[in-house]
RNA sequence: GGCCCCAUCGUCUAACGGUUAGGACGCCGGCUUUUCAAGCCGUUAAUCGGGGUUCGAUUCCCCGUGGGGUCACCA
């Protein structure tokens, strides 16, 4: 019988939320959701001065956002008893050693260290991911184990709390490699029993250095403030990296827990791609259901009509949901599109440059006997053509193919938008409706004469 | 520099000795009811180099080269 499987996610509270603390977490989330088993979230604050709540609770905050979740949580210092008791076991059994040394930090004043014996034997250990990695430790020295028997570091916090909680798996960073036979060697000492390790690789920038502030956003609270959306940000971070079999890769969570194996995660580092994410981040967007889309959508919609000093009408903010949909990736594409005034024709009439109403090659005479002839068709249709765009094309199609649509269609939709760059006429038509389509045509005919 | 890890299109990857080296994102081009967006279709583009092993190497081995990680009284 095989003992249960059991995981951590062990931050360490010195910084905020992430990408890599996002990839450690899904990782570890997946196996452990794969194989039945349970995660302990160990808040690793053993640098006191580092250490800081409000970064633990962003980091807490941030993966549940994503979805995840853990079994239990715990801070290594609640553990500081263990880390002293096994310390002192240590030395009590002269694999250990406290001793006095100068201060690295501040020359000049004695300190106390507490150094493992390190008997400088080969440590050979089983990678999930890479297979068999050999280190000869002798060059590592006798490393530090605490700052005092009271005090301890990393290497010995990380081994006893693993052991005390029944950790079967390591799953972290390729960074932690090198850390990896000091920490063996800690476990020899004190006669625990080695869990099995997986080093997966480090996210890279675009320069393919590791992933920092420097070589692109890291935090996860910023993402999530552009407006991704979790589900998103949680698939991209897991697919970079990991490829299910199946090659999917728009796959849900519970799809992810499903078809993951740890042995399907690469060994070659991945280049965090911005434009990927924002066609994942749009993939989801596109599954929302109207109701959440309007949800999301509507709040923004405000928030910039009252940057532009415009009456906010979610009326016309409701009718604009499927042009909007079409255009945005991430919810900042909206922001900077309302900031750009790209949707102030929907909610106040447009003032177009005469110069502009022609088009190119056409003359404003042309353009006004167009517009003039527009406003004909229209004002003598019934009004419910204004209800689709495809009837308010109908009405009007056979003139302009007549014509040339272009110049009839380009003076159209320069006097219902008054920009160069807008959705189609007929559905800004449909969407200003009848009063306001009449309006602008008209007013912008008179600007040509 | 020592040690460790890694190496297929620009980017993310598939191909577990035999494929016209496949897919995705982006780019570029075309189509669709003017522009923009979206959508659809299509094109371009890769096995780091050199030796082996083998009938046959992207795939296995060795050596280079390149990239990354790590060498704390941080985690």
């Amino acid at each position: 019988m095989d003992s249960p499987i059991k995981v951590r996610f062990p931050p360490s509270p010195t910084g905020f939320c992430h990408v890599g603390t996002a990839r450690m977490a899904i990782l570890n989330y997946l196996f452990a959701k794969k194989n039945g088993g349970t995660i302990v979230f160990r808040s690793e604050d053993t640098d006191k001065a580092r250490s800081r709540p409000e970064f633990e609770e962003d980091i807490k905050e941030q993966l549940q956002w994503l979805g995840l979740s853990w079994d239990e949580f715990y801070r290594t210092t609640d553990l500081v008893s263990t880390h002293t008791d096994a310390m002192q076991k240590l030395v009590a059994e002269d694999k250990a050693c406290v001793s006095e040394e100068e201060s690295k930090k501040e020359p000049g004043t004695m300190v106390q260290v507490v150094r493992l014996r390190n008997p400088g034997t080969a440590i050979t250990f089983t990678d999930l991911i890479r297979g068999e990695i050999t280190f000869d430790t002798t060059e590592l020295g006798d490393f530090a184990i605490g700052r005092a028997i009271d005090d301890p570091l990393y290497h010995l916090a990380v081994v006893v709390d693993d052991a005390s909680h029944g950790i079967t798996h390591v799953i972290r960073g390729e960074d932690h490699i090198s850390n990896t036979p000091r920490q063996i060697l800690i476990q020899e000492a004190l006669g625990y029993p080695r869990p099995q390790y997986a080093h997966y690789p480090l996210h890279l920038g675009a320069d393919r250095s590791k992933l920092s502030k420097r070589t692109g956003d890291v935090a996860v609270k910023s993402y999530r403030e552009k407006g991704f959306l979790p589900q998103a940000l949680l698939n991209y971070i897991a697919v970079l990296g990991w490829t299910a079999p199946s090659g999917k890769e728009l796959l849900s969570l519970t799809e992810m827990i499903e078809a993951f194996d740890i042995r399907d995660v690469h060994k070659s580092g991945a280049v965090f791609d911005m434009e990927k994410l924002r066609w994942f981040n749009r993939e989801y967007i596109l599954k929302l259901t109207d109701d959440e889309f309007a949800a999301a959508v509507l709040p923004i919609m405000e928030e910039g009509m009252q940057g532009r000093g415009l009456t906010w009408d979610q009326g016309m903010a409701t009718k604009l949901l499927p042009v909007i949909k079409e255009r945005v990736s991430v919810w900042s594409d909206l922001s900077e599109q309302l900031a750009a005034g790209e949707y102030d024709l929907f909610f106040k009439d447009p003032t177009p440059a005469a110069e502009e109403i022609p088009g190119k090659g056409n003359t404003k005479a042309a353009a006004a006997t167009h517009l003039a002839k527009l406003h004909e068709l229209y004002i003598g249709a019934s009004a419910e053509i204004f209800d689709t765009p495809e009837r308010l094309k109908d009405t009007v199609w056979e003139y302009a193919t007549e014509q040339g649509r272009g110049a009839v269609l380009w003076p159209m939709r320069f006097s219902l938008s008054g920009l160069a760059r807008s959705p189609d006429p007929f559905t800004i038509a449909s969407i200003i409706g009848r009063d306001a389509t009449l309006r602008r045509l008209d007013a912008a005919r008179q600007l040509l004469i």
